[in-house]
DNA sequence: TTGTAGGCGTTATCAT
DNA sequence: ATGATAACGCCTACAA
């Protein structure tokens, strides 16, 4: 099917030079007369001339591509979350900025994690980063035992050292309750994101943390980052204590649902219950009422994964195994 | 620093036989001796063996991986638009069934059409997918004479003849605007999508021929699928005519927009103002109304899209030039 | 059924 | 500055 390509070779017979002549002319070294190397250029140009990457691969035990690997919980990607097409772009910038090719893996099921250590096994990425880390997955500390350059976003959990980029959700969470409990707010619920990432633990810590310090008792409803585990989360708080007055949702869509649970259990926001959410994405700006968040850098967080890898991969400079991110409170309406 | 892996002829060593024999055990030919594939599973697993793609690459020309281009207009991706993710997550689920990998580019620049075309062209993809395509873009056409199998996602426009996915989007719009005027709507207005791309073009289309059909009057604005444009063609529409009782936007994001700027000019929806959208995203069963509007399959485009490619690769089977998935009108509060 | 050997297109190490 | 000439790791006729 695909058209003969012309090769290093053919190049080099028209140019009346050597491949090796041409090589060094196609990778910019210097030491090439400059007549040769117009000539060579011609011969390029003339006979579309683009080199084989996979045998320049096989030689230089590099492929110019990293991997992205997102943990794709259906759940999450089906609904409408952006924090992985954030991340995505954050990534997919930065790469193209290096010349490097962005691979994309899914891996859904548990059978792909295997297919993913092969894959960066089998040399076919310069090294790999992971959109949101699961539990204490052993994959990313698998790929380092391999040699592989691996960095996570989000701390992983447990005892596995592998470098990672992280935002500082403790201190925006803090943030955000300290906010509800200055506006007089007493009866603060959470809802809280999936107890097995990292991003769900640490701001459930970081809410239990600062009630604690305002000796307010607290209510927990466990989500799952969705807008529908926001809903179904609210009114279970709903039930439990009718009189809340405030609560923090650990995600954006989950507090648009504990915004869509309030409307419909004929409480006002933020009259009667103050709502704040964490993300901050475009359409926060635009809920009824409009949502005071914690904004967390996704992107910057995505470009700053990609720096990561590519300083591990060419080993350039000192790299520091964690890199945490700013959040800010964005008040709006909602509180 | 990638620790050095195990190489055929490590395997062959270690189980006592030839390359080619362990060659052959690791691709499933059936020709081995019972006794002889399993010494050298054995050793495969012992060592860790996994193929170097790179070299097999090199040999067979076949990468296993395939180009996913998305001209990322940053107006478009930086919004909350879910259309690239969901054409995204269509093409991931079909090539991870394939055990093909998704290289994912995004060609913001001009600059990176080129690097695209140079990608494909060194052989590094086994075949390419545009996510959407801008104006009469020459890439897919540039890369199919490069004899590189191309599929695109939307009609490409001017004579180029590359191999498609798209919805019906003419028959869609149709259904919706047919819809408002059996409400007893008037005065129907649209928010169009950017000319310079079918989705665009096909869908005022659809929205002057079944208006003339009717015998109405048009009212036009033209926005960029985004919320902001969305809002913006909202309130030019209503100046122009103030007594406007319906709009179809061609996409759920300027849909909102409509609904927005409807909202602050005092009017009610559907009571005064009656609004469709195109693309029936989740948010959209969340807006203020509901939103009615026209499904497209976008999960499944990507899904064709990748069956497409893959079809074109192998060669498999007889392969439409184009395939048109239906669209479908939802139908809530808004119209 | 198994092994031998040539070649895929580059880069890199030598000489020259 | 330029040109031979090995690798790189694998697949695949072709032989045995």
């Amino acid at each position: 099917m695909t058209r003969d390509r012309p090769t290093l070779e053919a190049v080099a017979r028209r140019a009346g030079v050597s491949r090796a002549t041409v090589s060094r002319v196609v990778n910019g070294s210097t030491s090439v007369a400059a007549g040769i190397r117009e000539a060579v250029h011609r011969a390029v140009d003339e006979l579309g001339y683009v080199p084989n990457q996979a045998a320049r691969s096989l030689v230089t035990q590099r492929t110019e591509s990293v991997a992205l690997i997102v943990p794709e919980t259906a759940n999450r990607v089906f609904s409408d979350d952006l924090f992985f097409p954030a991340i995505i772009r954050g990534v997919g910038a930065e790469l193209e900025a290096a010349d490097k090719q962005l691979v994309l893996m899914m891996t859904g099921s548990a059978k792909s994690h295997d297919r993913v250590e092969r894959y960066a096994a089998a040399g076919h990425v310069d090294g790999v980063m992971f959109a949101s880390v699961h539990g204490s997955d052993p994959l990313p500390g698998a790929l380092v035992r391999l040699g592989v350059p691996v960095v996570c976003s989000g701390r992983p959990i447990g005892g596995t050292t592998v470098p990672y980029v992280d935002v500082d959700h403790f201190g925006g969470v803090a943030h955000a309750v300290r906010h509800l409990v200055a506006l007089g707010r007493r009866r603060i619920a959470t809802i809280a994101g999936p107890q097995d990432m990292v991003a769900g633990i640490d701001r459930l810590a970081g809410y239990r943390s600062t009630l604690a310090n305002a000796g307010l008792a607290e209510h927990v409803a466990i989500g799952d980052f969705t807008r529908e585990s926001g809903i179904a989360a609210m009114k279970s708080l709903l039930a439990g204590d009718p009189a809340l007055d405030a609560v923090f949702a650990a995600s954006d869509m989950m507090a648009h649902g504990a915004l869509l649970a309030l409307r419909d259990a004929g409480r006002r926001v933020p009259d009667d219950v103050a709502v704040i959410g964490f993300d901050d994405f475009e359409i926060s700006r635009y809920s009824e009422p409009p949502l005071t968040t914690v904004r967390q850098p996704i992107v910057d967080a995505g470009r700053t994964l990609a720096r990561q890898v590519l300083g591990l991969i060419d080993g350039s400079g000192e790299l520091s195994d964690a890199v945490i991110l700013p959040t800010e409170l964005v008040v709006r309406e909602s509180a």
